[in-house]
DNA sequence: ATAGGTTCCGTACCATGGTACGGAGTCAAG
DNA sequence: CTTGACTCCGTACCATGGTACGGAACCTAT
């Protein structure tokens, strides 16, 4: 029984985030906020467990995949819950967005790629910033 | 000579983006404010060209690089300017962004991707989001 | 020449995802 | 049993990148 108990210190510590991120993430519903735990009579303090640094890694991971907090909130309820259709569907979305996404950035790397190399030459050939990215224009966000 | 002009509507429709956004792109001083066109002693209103919708094309696409306008607005300065070496240190930079970003994202694709295969299924095997996150850890922003 | 659509400009507000502050309480080591 | 670090909590503030509002001026078509 490896029942080890964190303090949100630790907790934050073993998600690479600030105490306060956890903190806000608890506002925001994402991970539980667990009952003080000490001697009777006086607050004590929270105590959290390897649960809670699985659900701070999802949640910093789920982040990198591009989900919002918002979103990830909701996969977090659709976990443990039985709604496979809808967990299906926002994988769905975000895989078409991540297909977009990555290739935008394909394209903005080559661009750049192709920028670094004209900018190398001490003289010469001319390093055209605004030049470079024309041609394939993408949107942001 | 092919010298049309543009009010500010225009160029944000050539844009793709709000004439809000092109106001706020000339307070952020990623964009000319020119100067107003009329008869003398009225207003008039303030013209734009090929040249400002190509700077406005140029920063879209930037941030689709992942830009800041922040350094968009480097990258402008250093267009007209002689610092190369400058320019080729915000392109590797960014590349190497880039390439982090783009493993991260192939990485949360292949794990959405499995998850939607998993909860494709009626019943059977679970679709489990949390732990389909677990291993790869990457850090969002 | 008048109506309707734009432009201009300042200022306010928004969403997202945090980060900081500060006072009071709690805990752990010496 | 004190001292220093950490926790708790509410509230405020921040950066980024916009978006909205509203009144006055302006421009264009009828």
């Amino acid at each position: 029984m490896t029942t080890a108990s964190y303090t949100i210190g630790w907790l934050a510590r073993a998600g690479g985030v600030g105490v306060e991120t956890i903190r806000y993430y608890q506002r925001r519903g994402l991970i539980e906020t667990p009952s003080r735990q000490g001697p009777a009579g006086s607050g004590g303090v929270r105590r959290y467990d390897e649960k809670d640094v699985r659900r701070l890694r999802f949640i910093r991971s789920a982040q990198a995949a591009g989900f919002t907090l918002e979103q990830i909130g909701e996969l977090i309820e659709l976990d443990a819950g039985k709604d496979r259709a809808r967990a299906r569907e926002l994988a769905k979305e975000r895989i078409a967005a991540l297909d977009e996404k990555i290739a935008d950035l394909d394209r903005a790397r080559s661009v750049l790629k192709k920028l670094a190399r004209d900018c190398a030459s001490q003289a010469g050939n001319p390093c055209p910033i605004l030049a470079a990215f024309e041609g394939p224009g993408s949107r942001p966000r």
